[in-house]
DNA sequence: TGTATTTTTTTAGTCGACAGAAAACTTGCG
DNA sequence: CGCAAGTTTTCTGTCGACTAAAAAAATACA
């Protein structure tokens, strides 16, 4: 009886339409993954998110396993899933992937851009800088996202698309495990180089837009570096 | 033409782990979908498989989710999944993405192989040789995939080695298709080219194994276009 | 006290059932 | 016949319960 009670208070609570449970699921505890709300290496226990959703334990596996296949959580068999970890062996492997991708992105996008591409592109731009001035760390580092995804999504290669999302979003958790245990600022040379890549793509020039876009990572790349040895230098100092 | 779908090898599974479930459907279905004994566009059911397979329909849901996480089913919202269509328009987009995944996975092979990842990658080449002289090209394309993912997990980059596995699959459902409706043979040179991509890789020569694989690279999509040029003229002369 | 073995607890994998959304079909009206 | 409204069917999304695997706790034994 009390659990009848209880349970019609939840349906009340969130009134959803059929099919988006899992999705909203989903998309929620990516949100949290990548902002590191859920700690890396973290548990996750099935049944309390079922409560805390307020459903059943069936639309939560289906996100678990698409954030697996995302390969933001990792399964044991039978025994618990957790929140991936943030690999510091595979942050080579990452530089590379990220630069290469950077490149071949901002490549095509000079050569396949359509206006309207652009135009996001520049939007998005302004938001950045918004973020920038107003010293918002963290709103940075996601325009900065979406940014680059943008620039993907004007290349026109679905295949480049999604890795490149996928590295940017990966990029995001390390960035975000930076500015939370660092200071609040970015370098403002971000923007102007963000300005510099625009420019190249309207211009179709691909040869520049490499150029740039190698520069670009190769500033993003060494930012991370830095983190990493500031982080090592603490760690001996205590 | 052979129509298979009413007549799928049932499965007798009185001894299942548990666990397993869900993890041999992914991968019968990914195999059955590769070698197109699903048909591209034919729908899928979830009752029906869930009889094939002798199991409810919950890990056959899962499996269904892992594959639309790898492009190879694609779900309608409430309504039926089905086998992702091979997209001719997608087909450039492809090439650049298959291209520069063999030049840059061949790269990283020639700096980061060991000693056992030549050894395998030599195994599987003889597998070639040996699918070629019988001419059995159904063996030919699935050792092909083998072999440059083996080069690709030499390379040691993760986010690469994914997108090329992807890619070589995906290129796989391209030559079934092809070599289901035209002739048996595959060129020699195949062969040599491979031989001559091994040996750069043991001499570390990079910038060889990056001519080699863009050439290579041509090579197939080369044959690719030619395929699907034939086919159009086959149409227009019905 | 430390280790091997049994028992308990926790929690993932699976099942059968039902409800709701969309398609397929039927009916009513021009 | 042609089409709009209503009805049935089909099949996915979700649920609660059960089962079994692995971890944690308890016990036995040296």
């Amino acid at each position: 009886m009390v659990q009848v009670s209880q349970k019609q208070a939840k349906v009340t609570l969130s009134e959803r339409k059929r099919g988006s449970g899992a999705k909203f699921v989903y998309g929620t505890l990516r949100d949290e993954i990548l902002d590191l709300r859920l700690r890396p290496g973290s548990p996750i226990d099935e049944v309390q998110l079922a409560e805390r959703f307020g459903m059943s334990r069936t639309p939560i596996r289906e996100a678990l396993v698409r954030l697996a296949g995302d390969g933001l959580v990792e399964t044991l068999p039978n025994r618990s899933t957790m929140v991936a970890n943030i690999d510091a062996l595979g942050l080579p492997a990452f530089y590379d992937a990220i630069t290469l991708m950077y490149r071949v992105t901002t490549r095509l996008a000079a050569q396949h851009h359509q206006p309207d591409d652009l135009e996001r592109i520049r939007l998005l731009q302004d938001d950045y800088a918004n973020a920038a001035t107003s010293r918002k760390a963290l709103d940075m580092i996601s325009v900065n996202r979406d940014f680059h995804a943008a620039i993907a999504e004007a290349g026109r290669n679905p295949y480049f698309t999604t890795l490149t999302l996928r590295l940017l979003d990966e990029g995001r958790r390390i960035l975000r495990l930076y500015y939370q245990s660092f200071d609040d600022r970015l370098p403002q040379e971000y923007i102007e180089e963000h300005e510099a890549i625009i420019a190249a793509i309207a211009a179709r020039d691909v040869a520049l837009c490499d150029d740039l876009a190698r520069a670009h990572a190769d500033q993003i790349v060494h930012q991370i570096q830095q983190l990493f040895s500031r982080d090592q230098r603490q760690n001996i100092a205590l």
